[in-house]
DNA sequence: TCTGGGGTCCTAGGACCC
DNA sequence: TCTGGGGTCCTAGGACCC
């Protein structure tokens, strides 16, 4: 028998909850209902629409686009900051009231969960009438308005979620694919960006329909060992039916957009030693160990490059993720002025295999970690980065 | 006042080993 | 004289997602 999955999806999620936020505040009216965008800093260089009120959709502007671009199709738009403690707040309410059903729920992102609805679903009268009535619940309860869509796997149930918006239920069942999902455009499939797109319009395929019945060995030649998965999603056929409560990070990166270029090493060092704090307190807080340590860097043309090294032993010490990464930097033998850096940890393990190695000063390791102990509790205790060691700047103010 | 930040997964090429 | 091939690990970059 077919699962019965359940794809919940917060509408407009930053606008509606920033709007919330300001009612709360005494604000007379609500941005979801004005020309509206939560979105970044201009002055450092971050303005780009983060979310965007259904009016202004109508105008088409589109999230990612800049603040710039924005404006021109709407002049007297609104732009209003992120508030990301006010989102984490909303994204548990709207988590906790799920699990008052049951705990088969996969957080996807801040705002979006799956929920299976299979082991619950003699308790109600049908999957819609489920639907509705947690739709309503947080609309009534949250202030903020889902969609709902539900089908028989994880890849359907958010295709169907996306169909029309806002604050409605949708069903995707596989006798539905033909006549609901083949018709949208071949943008519309989940996992097809810009660039597989654009492929796929060359060969004709315009459509998810399109794409269902194409010839999958004509397919391969251009998408390779994409071309059955691709094939496989236009028919709704998805093998990922299971719903992860909670899944392991496979990394953890901090990145951060500089407010002018730079190209001193010196300054380059500053923000790696930030970087080391975020990631390195991000790292400790998950009791884990990063084996793998990267450099991220965007020039000013928005050429990223990357330079990674392994280490013989994974660390959580704040300063020797520094270290490594002022190392990795100077490998990367950079000439040009930089706009955005960051670090990433990956090959992440709960425990670390170490050697000691000759030339090495276990005593400074002790030394080290046990500062680095001391300065979390300190700031867990009295707000994060009460205590900041010397020459760290502000590079990120996000809570996760 | 033009273009964020945090992720995951995939691919291709090189090194290295047997 | 000609010139294996399979497997694994590592790295850099790309595509995509929210």
């Amino acid at each position: 028998m077919d699962k019965i999955i359940m794809h919940i999806d917060v509408n407009n999620a930053f606008l509606s909850w920033t709007a919330l936020e300001l009612l709360d505040k005494g604000y007379k009216y609500d941005i979801r209902n004005s020309y509206a965008v939560i979105g970044g800093d201009e002055s450092k260089r971050r303005g780009i629409v983060l979310a965007k009120s259904n009016s202004c959709k109508k105008l088409g502007i589109k999230t990612a686009d800049t603040l710039f671009e924005a404006r021109n199709k709407c002049p007297s738009l609104k732009v209003y900051p992120p508030n990301y403690y006010q989102y984490q707040k909303m994204s548990k309410k709207l988590f906790s009231l799920l699990s008052e059903y049951t705990p088969d729920i996969e957080v996807f992102s801040i705002d979006e969960c799956f929920l299976d609805y299979t082991p619950i679903k003699n308790r109600y009268k049908s999957e819609l009438d489920f639907a509705y009535l947690i739709k309503d619940r947080i609309k009534n309860e949250l202030g903020f308005t889902v969609n709902v869509g539900i089908s028989y796997n994880k890849l359907c149930a958010k295709m169907a979620s996306d169909f029309s918006k806002p604050d409605k239920v949708h069903t995707l069942y596989k006798d539905e694919i033909k006549s609901k999902m083949w018709p949208l455009p071949i943008d519309d499939l989940f996992g097809v960006g810009k660039k597989s797109s654009l492929k796929l319009k060359k060969l004709g395929i315009n459509t998810i329909g399109d794409l269902a019945c194409f010839d999958v060995a004509k397919l391969q030649i251009y998408f390779k060992n994409q071309a059955i998965r691709l094939i496989n999603m236009a028919n709704g056929i998805d093998d990922d039916l299971i719903i992860r409560k909670y899944s392991e990070p496979k990394g953890i990166s901090n990145e951060t957009t500089l407010d002018h270029d730079v190209v001193s090493k010196e300054e380059v060092y500053k923000y790696l030693f930030s970087l080391s704090e975020l990631v390195g307190l991000r790292l400790r807080k998950q009791n884990k160990y990063a084996s793998v340590i990267a450099v991220v860097l965007k020039d000013k043309y928005f050429r990223r490059k990357s330079h990674q090294k392994k280490l013989d032993n994974a660390t959580n010490i704040t300063s020797e993720i520094y270290e490594i990464s002022k190392k990795i930097y100077d490998e990367m033998d950079n000439k040009d002025s930089i706009r955005l850096i960051g670090i990433r940890l990956d090959g992440l393990t709960t425990n670390t295999f170490h050697q000691i190695s000759m030339f090495e000063n276990l005593d400074d390791r002790d030394k080290d970690s046990g500062l680095d102990k001391v300065v979390d509790e300190i700031n867990s205790k009295y707000g994060s980065r009460t205590i900041k060691k010397a020459g760290s700047i502000e590079v990120n103010k996000k809570p996760f």
